[in-house]
DNA sequence: AATGATTTTTAGAGTACCCTAAATATTTAT
DNA sequence: ATAAATATTTAGGGTACTCTAAAAATCATT
């Protein structure tokens, strides 16, 4: 079995690769786990003998097939359990990635299969992101940002881009969670901000930033 | 924060000393953890400085306050998260104890308030064990073993001494749980097994070991 | 193609655990 | 009270991780 920090070495590299293509270089894997340059290399070269990914000096890591299966179901189990902190024991979904974090490392595949069906068999975690099945795989959804919503477009939140606390604390406070109507009234060409109805019922702006991280399904009009 | 080594070694200490009076030694704490004598000396000198035992030479190790207070603690999100196991998961109170382990772990106090609640405050576990409440104090129980009681005194089953699979599974199979109704039909003087009406429809013969691990509270005739 | 900046690796060392074998202290039995 | 048995500690070493500083390789710019 994996050691913890084998297996957030091989979650770091597959969230890297997921988002830039092509191989996760050493200080991309080292800044994602607070870690150093050289502890990083130290341990690539240690853990290359188990066919979780190809190391090649100076060229980054991927991840073979066993590493991408492994980083996929502590994605399920984390996400799994992040359900479990908000839909039965009441966390916000600011509270519950550091705990989710130590749970997905818990290992037992019985406990996965019953705190699956348990929870309903849930597709997406409490911020909108998919959650892999018991065979990895993902169901993706049409998804825009709101940000690029034209001018009168509807839909409702279904996600954010990233889940740090600052953001999820932010919608919190303008009351915007999964499942929020949004319309677009208008877009501020000076800083790129938008002006929003939020709910049929409260006007809001919101930043560029914001805007650009938000995930909205759209509604046809 | 203790690393789960430290907590093993605490929580080990704490069962020790709670069973059989006095210093928990050298050797007790190894088989409880299951490493060697020479690992546990090492680790005692190691810890001894961060005031969770006292420790001297040759002499055994016995827990502050503050060492009691982490045991019980640990003990407690332990019970809590076999409640969860079995009530909310089904899980069968055999499965429980190894996930737990794990589980107990995790590190965050609103998390196990919440758990807590979300279980309604339980005061014992599924092997009929207290769980200590935050402040540490466990519920205790008038409670006896089914060996002790003479014949046809009535009671029923609130817990079992030694929560092992064998033992349980042994319980399973015979249809034995916590709530189960005991009568003594009478004492075995040859091997002191007992014969006993369960839940007042079968007769069932059960072994001297079985009994001894039995607890009973009666009822009062 | 050479220089400078950046990235990565190597070298050397530290901590937290674990081990076996040997030495020493304590307990038990005569 | 001594010998034998048992319990404990010490000595020496191993693995999995971490680090900083220095060396080497790669990339970017002219």
């Amino acid at each position: 079995m994996a050691s913890e920090t084998e297996e957030n070495y091989i979650k770091a590299i597959f969230k890297i690769t997921e988002k830039n293509q092509g191989a996760a270089n050493t200080n991309a894997i080292a800044a994602h786990l607070s870690t150093s340059a050289a502890s990083v290399t130290d341990m690539l070269k240690r853990l290359s003998s188990k066919d979780y990914f190809h190391y090649e000096k100076y060229k980054g890591v991927y991840l073979t097939s066993k590493g991408i299966e492994m980083a996929t179901q502590l994605i399920r189990k984390h996400r799994l359990w992040e359900v479990f902190l908000v839909d039965k024991l009441g966390f916000s979904w600011d509270q519950v990635h550091d705990i989710a974090e130590q749970l997905e490392h818990v290992d037992s595949d019985e406990l996965i299969i019953k705190l699956d069906a348990y929870l309903g068999h849930p597709k997406y975690d409490p911020h909108g992101d998919p959650i892999p099945n018991a065979e990895g795989k993902f169901t993706l959804r049409n998804q825009v940002t709101l940000q690029s919503l034209e001018k009168n477009e509807k839909g409702t939140v279904v996600g954010v881009r990233e889940n740090d606390t600052p953001f999820l604390q932010y919608l919190n406070h303008f009351n915007i969670k999964l499942g929020t109507k949004m319309q677009v009234l208008s877009h501020i060409d000076y800083d790129h901000s938008m002006k929003v109805l939020v709910d049929d019922t409260v006007e809001l702006l919101l930043s560029h930033k914001a805007c650009s991280n938000l995930f909205i399904k759209k509604t046809t009009l």
